[in-house]
DNA sequence: CATGAAAGTGTAGACCC
DNA sequence: GGGTCTACACTTTCATG
């Protein structure tokens, strides 16, 4: 995959940019915006999301006022053999809102959100049987989930 | 912050759970799934944006597709006094696309979106004079972002 | 990629419980 | 306070150039 590489267009990526920013906003204020006409910009935003590059559009929720107020970043890394089990039980567990298979010491490092601090335990213990943990507990996110640019702007 | 703790309701979950998975969905069609109508469901969609709980409305985006085809996570452990210093150093480099400043040993976890291997020591070594860094190469995402939830669905 | 007509959608105000 | 209804304005869509 990712082996079309599209010709994205300037127009394309300032689309792309307002966008992120503003997930609702009109065709036809996006069309005022890239200086170009309605049906253009839908054409231009169908072609994308077809092409794989616009993956879905969502919204960002605070998830602190749903009262998830606690996050940690947990590291996982199966014993020998139980891999996949250990790959399913974190997919099964909704409270880890992000995991990546990485290369190195780790297998898996998950992004988990809580309600308490009494709470870790009990998600982290059906692992201790298959798995080493090591958790940090989040502070604060610097930098939110935002695109990656090649010049600073 | 997230102190007001607003009372929200099943019809709320319910609108937040559609926007999630499309948040560009017609005022209208939103009213029809959640057995309400238009003005309610935009007074508490606006109310949920005015109390912080909607952040923003926004794209997913496949940034392989943009050419960042590699992706790593990067803990960054600041020497002794480096600390603020490395923290802007992280938010100045466009390609950390998130990054949590946790407990524990490491200071920062972060994720880096990149283009190529070769780019990878490019981006690091201006950490090197403050930071020691620990870097893991993405192999897959089994989780993606996505809302927690009590109830295993 | 732009235009113009037809269909659909969002918004605001008055009203109701 | 929160929800509904109606009507007008705006927006999107489709066919066409």
């Amino acid at each position: 995959m990712a082996k079309i590489l599209k010709e994205i267009d300037e127009t394309d990526r300032k689309i792309l940019g307002e966008l992120e920013r503003n997930g609702r906003l009109s065709i036809s204020t996006l069309a005022a915006r890239v200086g170009m006409s309605g049906p253009s910009v839908t054409d231009r935003i169908r072609r994308m999301e077809n092409t794989g590059i616009i993956r879905n559009f969502t919204v960002d929720i605070d998830v602190a006022e749903l009262g998830y107020e606690l996050a940690a970043i947990v590291r996982i890394k199966p014993r020998p053999g139980s891999l996949h089990i250990v790959e399913k039980m974190i997919c099964d567990e909704p409270r880890f809102t992000s995991c990546d298979a990485v290369t190195g010491d780790d297998c898996f490092v998950c992004r988990l959100a809580f309600r308490a601090m009494k709470d870790l335990d009990g998600i982290l213990q059906p692992f201790h049987d298959r798995a080493e943990t090591n958790t940090a507990i989040v502070k604060s996110s610097p930098v939110r989930n935002r695109l990656p640019t090649e010049r600073t702007l």
